[in-house]
DNA sequence: ATTTCATAATTGGTTCTACCAATTTGTAAA
DNA sequence: TTTACAAATTGGTAGAACCAATTATGAAAT
C-alpha cells in the first residue's frame, strides 16, 4: 500500500473508503481541507490525489461544490467493461473464430512454430517461465497477430484482459481449465493443424469448437457448488447459447 | 482550447509542444519552475498538469530528475490503437457480421423499430438532431446491444471509436460515404430485413456485404487523388482482402 | 590525463498561507 | 411563501519555503 508519491497513498485511502461503502456512488466527499486533516497531509496532497482519481474517471470535481463519487462499476480504470463468463466466452467464440479464419491463409511458418511452442508449454512438455495460462493467452494472441490486423489484435487482447480482471471469473475458469486440460490440448492442436493446412474454414470451426466446449464446461460447473452468481448468468445466457450453437 | 481548470490548458500546451516535436519522445521536459514561468502560471498548475499527463501515460516523472516524454504512438490517450482504414473495415466486416448473426434470433421488436428510425435519419426522411454519421454509429451499436452481450457491445463501440479518431480516416470515409450513400441505405435495409426475419445467416451475409462494398469503395478511392498514405496501406491489405473475400 | 569523491546545484515532493471565484446555504425582506 | 441578498463553504491558484533524491561540478588523488 505504500506508494512512492504521497498523493498515491492518499488516492488509495480515498478509494478504500469508496469501496468500503463509506462514500457511496454519487455521494459528495468531504472538503479538501477536511480530508487533509483526516489523513494528516497537506491540502495539496489531497488535491493531487483527487485530480488523479478524476483522471481515472472515479471522481467528478465541481468547483465550489465538491468532489463526487462516480460509478466505478463499468468502464472502470482501464476502460474495459465487466463481463460475465458466458457472454465473454460467447464473444470469444465468435471473434476468435474469425481471427483464426483470417489468419489461416497468411500465417507464417515462424508463427506456426511459435504456436507449437506455446502448446508445448501448456502441456508441460516444454519448460518455460511462462505459466500455462500465460501460454494460453500467448497462443490466442499470436493467432491474432498473424492476421496482421491491429484492430483484431486489439479486440482479442481486450477480451483476454477482461477475463483476467474479474476475480470471480478467474476462479471459474481455473476450475474449468484444470478439469479439462487434456481437452484443451487436443483443441489447440486441432486449431494448429488447421492453420498449418492454411484452411480457413477448418480453423474457424476448430476455434469455435474450442470455445463451445468451454461454454459447456462452464454450464456444467455452474450446476455445482457455490457458483450462485454464475448460475444466475447461466440461466440468462443458456438460451442464447443454444441458439448460437445452431448457427455454428 | 480554453478549459475549465487551469491545469487542463497547461496540460494541452505541454501536449502541443510534445506533438509538435519540441519535446521528442524520451526527452526531458524543462523543470516545473521553468515551465511555470514560460506559461505564466504557478508551479502548482504545472505540477497538476504533469500529474494528469502521467495518469494518461504520456509522461513519466522521476523524482530529482525530471519529467520524461513517453511514447504516445500506441495505446494512446484512450487505450485505442491507431489503425488504418483497410484493417479496421476488415475487422468490422468479420466482427459486426457475427454480431448481427447473434442478434438476429433474439432481437426485440423495439430494437427493430429503433433501427428503422436510424435508417430514416440516415436517408434524411426522418428529421433529427443526429447527423447521418451519428445515426450510422447508432445503427451498428443498436445491433450490438441486441446481442445482449457486453463484450460484443464493447468491441463494436471500440471499433467505431477507432474510426472516429484518425483524422485521415475521417476524410476517406466521408468521401466514400458521400459517394455511395444510396448503396449504404440499401445495405442497411437488407441488414434490417434479415434481422426482422430473425435470419442469422442472412444477417451475417448482409453485414459482410455492407463492409465488403465499403472496402471496394476504399480501394477505388485509394486509386484517386492525393490519398498516398491510404494507397500504401491499400497495397499492403489488398492481397489479404482478396483472400478474406474468398472465405465469405 | 584519468579517476574518484565530496560538494553544490538542480529537480521533483510536500507543506503552509493567503486570496480568488464559484456554489451553496441561511436569513431577512417583500 | 417566495424572493433576494449576504455569509459561509468549497474548489482554484499563487507564492514562498523547505525536504529529499538526483545530477552536475570541480578539486584532489592516482
Amino acid at each position: 500500500m505504500a506508494e512512492k508519491r504521497l498523493y498515491h497513498t492518499v488516492a488509495n485511502q480515498i478509494l478504500e473508503l469508496i469501496d468500503s461503502g463509506v462514500f457511496p456512488t454519487g455521494s459528495r466527499l468531504p472538503g479538501e481541507r477536511d480530508l487533509a486533516k483526516k489523513f494528516g497531509v497537506s491540502r495539496v496532497a489531497v488535491r493531487e490525489a483527487e485530480i488523479a482519481l478524476q483522471a481515472q474517471g472515479r471522481l467528478e470535481i465541481k468547483v465550489g461544490s465538491g468532489a463526487y463519487v462516480l460509478d466505478g462499476s463499468k468502464g472502470s480504470h482501464n476502460g474495459l467493461p465487466k463481463v460475465g463468463p458466458f457472454e465473454l466466452t460467447e464473444a470469444r467464440a465468435l471473434f476468435e473464430a474469425e481471427s483464426a479464419a483470417l489468419a489461416a491463409p497468411i500465417i507464417t511458418d515462424d508463427a506456426i512454430a511459435e504456436l507449437e511452442n506455446y502448446i508445448g508449454i501448456m502441456s508441460g512438455k516444454v519448460k518455460s517461465e511462462m505459466t500455462p495460462d500465460d501460454a494460453d493467452a500467448a497462443f490466442h494472441n499470436a493467432i491474432a497477430r498473424a492476421t496482421n490486423n491491429h484492430a483484431i489484435i486489439f479486440v482479442i487482447d481486450s477480451m483476454w484482459k477482461m477475463r483476467k480482471e474479474a476475480a470471480q471469473l478467474q476462479k471459474v475458469y481455473r476450475c474449468v481449465c484444470e478439469k479439462d486440460s487434456s481437452h484443451r490440448e487436443d483443441e489447440h492442436q486441432a486449431i494448429l493443424t488447421a492453420l498449418k493446412n492454411r484452411d480457413s474454414s477448418a480453423a474457424r470451426q476448430a476455434m469455435r469448437a474450442h470455445f463451445t466446449r468451454m461454454i459447456e464446461a462452464l454450464l456444467e460447473a455452474s450446476e455445482e457448488e457455490a457458483y450462485q452468481e454464475v448460475k444466475r448468468q447461466a440461466s440468462e445466457s443458456r438460451s442464447r447459447y443454444m441458439l448460437a450453437k445452431q448457427l455454428s
